[in-house]
DNA sequence: ATATTCATGTAACAAGTTACATGATTAG
DNA sequence: CTAATCATGTAACTTGTTACATGAATAT
């Protein structure tokens, strides 16, 4: 059921087409949520049929011809209701989680090259969110930021996720210096 | 996928039976992994028909009958299978996280109490986890523990889940300032 | 008395994934 | 010349959620 808030809260940055939105919700660029294009789509059909976006058919010159949405009332109000309303506990569901796991019975060399690969897109994403925070800071220091700014959410999301992917990152480090120290006994 | 390796890693603690296990994938205790107890129930039902558990069922004196799980060889090769292959990108999906990002359409005093209830939430799970890592340790440090214990994998996951529950923490401490400065203005 | 725990399950539904398709354009 | 990008979609499938049911035992 998110995912269609998270659709709408997308929009309050501005109005985009389904392309536009299958990038921002792609999993090595996502920091809140994340859905395939299939899935968006799916549920941007929804979000239409439902009347919480207005959807303009825009011909392009050498491109296919996209559909660029944008939050309306109806949607704005539904966004709103859902936003001021308890939120469900945070499920943990993490594959790399599970192999780390059974680390004990995997083979160490291969689960060493898998945890050393994930550290490498944590990495990324890592340096992609702090790109994306000094465009959204933009000179200005944090405090000063979040006083003039007319939005912080997107701020203070950004933030958990620069935490998150930092804490990936770590704990990949520890993780490979552990399974290191264990393969020379 | 992975709540069937999710399962099998489990197993690998020790035996246990379906509503035990419901226990360890309860999403307040969960930290690797988390699913509801029909889920677990269906994919029991597979792993034994797939023949990658033994299952014993345990008549008891005044509990009702228990099926109890044991990993057995088969069960044992397709997880150290599983834990060898690469790891899927780790998708972020945050109920929390899309209201924070939805913060300035909210009813801001609504969103006030649901990151505060949320707060309450990540302090009593890193209160367990801490909980669950003295009983791990049992005394020793941690340098001696990852020298001599025969198994890391479930330590090193609980050392993710505590740092995860401690960022959740100190985010939703960030956040509350943040909106109570916000509602001032 | 009532709620919670133990222990399992069925049924129906919603959400998420994978594979594939189209067809033009531009970058290496 | 091949791969990636733009832009959307269909179909089939697997996972995850919600609601409900059973029935005894124990805790408040």
């Amino acid at each position: 059921m998110s995912l269609r808030f998270a659709l709408l809260a997308a929009l309050l940055e501005g109005d985009a087409s389904g392309y536009e939105l299958s990038k921002v919700f792609d999993v090595s660029s996502a920091h809140f949520w994340s859905g395939t294009p299939q899935q968006l789509y799916r549920e941007l059909d929804r979000l239409e049929r439902d009347g919480l976006v207005d959807v303009e058919v825009v011909p392009q010159e050498r491109r296919p011809t996209k559909k660029v949405l944008s939050l309306n009332e109806a949607g704005r109000a539904a966004l709103r209701a859902y936003a001021s309303a308890p939120a469900r506990a945070q499920a943990i569901r993490s594959d790399l989680m599970v192999k780390v796991q059974a680390a004990d019975v995997a083979d160490i060399d291969d689960l060493l090259a898998t945890v050393t690969q994930q550290a490498d897109e944590f990495r990324a994403k890592l340096r992609l969110f702090e790109r994306v925070r000094e465009r959204m800071l933009d000179g200005r220091d944090e405090e000063t930021y979040l006083r003039e700014s007319d939005r912080v959410g997107p701020f203070l999301t950004l933030e958990r996720g620069l935490a998150f992917e930092r804490e990936n990152l770590a704990w990949s480090e520890r993780v490979i210096a552990v399974l290191t120290a264990r393969r020379a006994r």
